[in-house]
DNA sequence: CGGGGGATTGACTACACTCAAGCATAGTGG
DNA sequence: CCACTATGCTTGAGTGTAGTCAATCCCCCG
């Protein structure tokens, strides 16, 4: 599971996030480095309760927190991208409502035993993440609630773009989307053959355009008004 | 909006809940109570916007964090309790995506100009019962996203009735369920029309009773087994 | 007694699910 | 190099849960 991978300049991705909530000094960014423990990989499917134990961040890959009802239905709670915290706040820490597990095969950085946020800036820093963590809840509810499948879709593919974007992981209007249509289902609460269609329907629309795993977003402008919640 | 009402000891609801995510001592409780401003009441519908520039205590009645769509669909994030704050974590202060409405009318305590956790009791108490409000956000998201109109009704009247019974308000299996079937609707993702037909359907099934607005648990058993989540 | 808000019911529709089969692509081993 | 698999994607057919529309009932209250 230990990997001696060197770390490269997209990997620091964390602190492009956590810049965006709240000015990082170089000093803070620097403390919080010496805090971090070395690089993890974990195999797509694996559970990563160890991030319970020491907060880490995400460095490569994707991940989500997963709720699993005793039928095997399976809800996607979020979904949690390359340079987003695991462990820090109390979402992602709770322990029994939700489990988070690797959906592709990703590499880790955690922090130190005992680490916690060292500087005003980091903190600010991390709280930020924590609220746009919890915003994306309540999009998350609101598109389970009362959006049409469609929507849904709309709505999730805007918000991965965006969130990639952020980090410099996506040209232009696409980006690498490497997760089975079945994952997208339990996120959006369909079915899978139901996703299927739906992104049939919008590539007919020339909403979006999909090869392999690379996804292209067409037409922003209709895809925003079908994703209606308004989006900032 | 502003009402002289003498406190009854109802509605020290917020003490109780706070104590159950950690120890406060007397002196805690004192200092929290000086930092309490009046009381205000505000009638049914009404918004909630002033708990974002200071927190409060809901004292009695319902509340409840909505999102509402441009075509007028609207989702209820979550119900507010008598003894839960407004405006103290991300959740109930984050502005833009989403507003907290009085589905009753209701009393609120708010806090003095300036307010923050006067003791380490005080702020591990808070964060307690915001990490309780992200649990509850979890099992919202897996009930819309997975659950059908049945089990997501007897999982939400479980959850009221389990939060209702924490505060007093509950005799037994009985509790008082001020709102309108549209609101059940819109807090579950569902239709009214759809909403009707289930709760007839769990009276049919002898798992609930309801007299006006009181409703009785019947059979917890039954809707702990349909509501499928395991509730700890 | 009339009005009004909320609850209930019926009839019909439709979005999304299930089951089941077929296809495409990438690996694997003979 | 080519069957043979495995995995994920696609499609069809039929079903069902939940939605919509519209009317009616019920009860409280003025």
């Amino acid at each position: 599971m230990l990997a001696v991978v060197p770390e490269r300049p997209v990997e620091k991705a964390y602190l492009r996030r956590l810049r965006r909530f709240g000015p990082l000094l170089d000093e803070d960014a620097a403390a919080l480095e010496a805090r971090l423990g070395r690089i993890e990989a974990y195999p797509a499917g694996r559970d990563l309760d160890s991030a319970r134990a020491a907060p880490m961040f995400l460095l490569s890959g994707w991940a989500c927190l997963a709720h699993s009802l005793r039928d095997g239905r399976r809800q996607i709670v979020a979904f949690l991208l390359p340079g987003d915290g695991i462990g820090f706040d109390l979402l992602t820490r709770s322990q029994h409502a939700v489990q988070a597990v690797a959906l592709t095969p990703l590499r880790a950085r955690s922090t130190q035993p005992g680490f916690s946020p060292a500087s005003e800036g980091l903190s600010r820093a991390l709280a930020g993440a924590a609220a746009a963590q919890q915003s994306r809840l309540i999009d998350q509810i609101v598109r389970l609630g009362r959006q049409t499948a469609y929507e849904r879709m709309a709505h999730l593919l805007l918000e991965l773009h965006g969130r990639l974007a952020e980090i410099g992981e996506a040209r232009g209007e696409s980006f690498h989307l490497p997760i089975k249509q079945e994952v997208l289902a339990d996120a959006l609460g369909l079915s899978l053959v139901h996703v299927n269609r739906t992104l049939q329907q919008m590539r007919r629309d020339g909403l979006i355009d999909m090869r392999g795993a690379q996804l292209t977003l067409l037409n922003r402008a209709v895809l925003e008004a079908a994703s209606d919640q308004s989006r900032s």
